[in-house]
DNA sequence: CCTTTCTTGAAAATCACTATAATTTATTAT
DNA sequence: ATAATAAATTATAGTGATTTTCAAGAAAGG
């Protein structure tokens, strides 16, 4: 966690930004919530925790910060507001995400899956890929377990009627 | 193109919805700049060119609407806007998206090539996919075709120097 | 017709996000 | 140190996209 912060207030440094108490706040929230998919209104309720005197433009500075130093990608997930995600240190690509229609979770894919699509869209499309998003919509592991044993129960309603 | 419209109807009255004038001229503009990805406040403009009493509302509405029936697909492509895009007739799957971060181009990949990759994702995640977004982010041919040209401007420049 | 239901358009409201301006904090020059 | 300079922060006002509200306008059924 400190080193993780270390490395990243070097990165700061490294574009002459500062590591201000504020931005330190910020930064350690969305360490604590790593596997989060948080609203910057959601991190501005989490910073206030630790640091009450903190605005909500600071945090939206801070996060649009960290998204060019690529410490965290922006994603939208189609409900009205925009999440941050911290980048894996040392992933060379964006992992992707499985968003349940069901329950509403949002699971990881750390693995990377595309190598062999990336490489026939630049082939074949002639584009240089630097990015990616990739989300399926569907039915989590959880939900499905529970459709089995709720699915017996409306089985035995429906025996019932 | 009657047909498609009559197909919609169709698929509207099932629902007991109705295809007012103001939503079909919405639907027609969709036709009619099928390869594009157009914002509510694009389609709004277009409508009004035929429909010129159309209110923006209704455009959302019927946007909503279609979005709902899945004729359309709304789509975020991190400008402040959603986009709608219409879905092509009988296609399995939403069709792919390359955006140039030069340009800001949208190209569309119609092509599955996400088949290998979900059945991975169904196996070994558990998760039943329903949908997917697939988006590749970075530079598209006519970027590149481009760069090569003025790449050899830039270096008649630097040798200027 | 009369009634009910569905739609619409204009305007107001909401919500996420951004810009502004005054103030504070940190850095550099004297 | 001290003063000038630059960077960052806060509260607040402003934007822009989207949604809601509400009065008025069609369409459907009896
Ligand atoms: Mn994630
Ligand atoms: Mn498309
Ligand atoms: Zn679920
Ligand atoms: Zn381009």
């Amino acid at each position: 966690m400190e080193q993780r912060i270390d490395r990243i207030k070097k990165q700061l440094h490294s574009q002459s930004y500062k590591l201000t108490p504020q931005r330190e706040a910020t930064v350690r929230v969305l360490l604590e919530n790593e596997k989060d998919h948080l609203s910057a209104e959601d991190v501005y309720l989490l910073v206030k925790e630790k640091a009450p005197e903190i605005g909500l433009a600071t945090v939206y500075r801070t996060l649009e910060l960290l998204n060019e130093l690529e410490v965290v990608d922006k994603i939208n997930f189609g409900d009205g507001v925009s999440r941050y995600d911290l980048r894996k240190e040392g992933a060379d690509h964006f992992h992707h995400h499985l968003v349940c229609i069901e329950c509403g979770s949002v699971d990881e894919i750390q693995e990377d899956l595309l190598g062999d699509v990336e490489k026939v869209v630049e082939a074949n499309w002639n584009f240089r890929i630097k990015d990616h998003r990739l989300t399926f919509h569907g039915v989590c592991h959880r939900c499905i377990e529970q459709e089995k044993n709720s699915g017996e129960h409306v089985n035995k309603e429906a025996n019932k009627a």
